[in-house]
DNA sequence: TCTGGGGTCCTGTAGCCT
DNA sequence: TCTGAGGCTACAGGACCC
């Protein structure tokens, strides 16, 4: 079973300033829309104005000016989205996390019928939250996934390997899990829109065009087959912190300080969760989206402040600031407790 | 003129070792 | 001593996810 939230940071924030139901609500950055951001979630009133995720805040802005913008307000999310795993663990302790506002959970020891889990789930969701979900049904997380986006919001799909031809195979590619803007142009550009006509590549033609390991996943993908099994413990691999800038810079200085601070940031950051970490990674990002990283690795694991700064600006330095820059990051890796 | 921030995974290349 | 193959690691970039 997948489960995923209905535009759920919109959703939230409905739910307790009640004057904005029924109104164009969009979520995103620091809640000003002449500002540098994107927009995490748009209410379903304000989708209707052409409002999508990832969108530029001024886009949205410029799309539907009267919208409500507010500020993401991740503390609040997280109690709520902390509310709905728990009722997903009450049902079945095999839950796998996808982020803030989905979920998978295997359902196949319980011994009754799916869609009545799935509507006692709903129940109490709504119950406990005032937040309506929407539920997709398969054998496998693959096509779960796929179902819970057929009938959006409050909706609920059940889907068997029986439905794949009928059912997937005329969807487009662009609905397989990491088939993103690049992998679908590539297919386009060979005559490929849906995921049955990627269904009638061979292994080897997919090979050919995009590598083994991601070649195999699709010529799999394509036919709904998935057997991989639900991860119920991660541990984090790396820590990051980025910014960008309202405006491009080339001052130095104010670059230079904007890392330290950041280093600062992911340096509590890991005290607080308790990891250490060996590789360092600057990341610029200049006004024209050209993205530069450099990597120092280090002899000992650390959460020492000093090192991790030392380490930063050694990186900092072997990056040519020619151009003015956009944006700049800092990433810890190698990550242990 | 516009395009966030937090992550993961994969790939190609280069250097080093056996 | 030279050479080539293969494995491993670090690094840089890129695609994708929510």
């Amino acid at each position: 079973m997948h489960i995923d939230m209905d535009a759920f940071f919109a959703s939230v924030e409905q739910k307790r300033h009640p004057e904005l139901i029924g109104k164009p609500v969009v979520i995103g950055g620091d809640g000003d829309p002449t500002k540098r951001g994107v927009v995490s979630t748009a209410s379903y009133e304000a989708r209707k104005f052409g409002i999508h995720s990832a969108m530029p805040l001024r886009t949205a802005y410029k799309l539907c000016p009267y919208a409500v913008f507010l500020p993401v307000d991740y503390d609040e999310y997280m109690r709520v989205s902390k509310i709905v795993k728990n009722i997903l663990k009450g049902i079945s302790p095999v839950m796998e996390d996808v982020g803030i506002d989905e979920a998978f959970l295997d359902i196949s020891q319980i011994e009754r019928p799916s869609e009545e889990i799935a509507n006692e789930i709903k129940k109490t969701i709504k119950d406990e939250t005032g937040l309506t979900c929407s539920i997709g049904i398969a054998p496998n997380k693959l096509l779960a996934k796929i179902a819970s986006d057929m009938q959006k919001p409050d909706g609920l799909t059940i889907l068997t390997e029986k439905d794949v031809v009928e059912r997937i195979w005329p969807l487009p590619v662009r609905k397989l899990q990491g088939v993103g803007p690049k992998t679908e142009a590539h297919l386009k550009g060979i005559g490929i829109t849906t995921i049955g006509e990627l269904a009638s590549m061979s292994v080897d033609e997919l090979i050919e065009h995009f590598g083994k390991s991601f070649g195999h996943y699709l010529y799999e993908a394509s036919r709904g087959i998935d057997e991989s099994s639900l991860i119920t413990h991660w541990e984090p691999k790396s820590t990051s912190r980025e910014v960008t800038f309202q405006k491009d810079t080339d001052h130095w200085q104010f670059i230079a300080k904007t890392l330290a601070g950041l280093s600062r940031e992911v340096v509590d950051d890991m005290r607080q969760t308790g990891y250490m970490g060996k590789t360092v990674t600057v990341k610029i990002k200049f006004h024209d989206f050209r993205v530069v990283t450099r990597a120092k690795t280090l002899d000992n694991y650390t959460v020492s402040l000093e090192e991790i700064r030392k380490a930063a600006f050694e990186c900092l330095g072997r990056i040519e600031l020619k151009k003015k820059v956009r944006l700049i990051g800092i990433r810890v890796g190698n990550l242990k407790k």
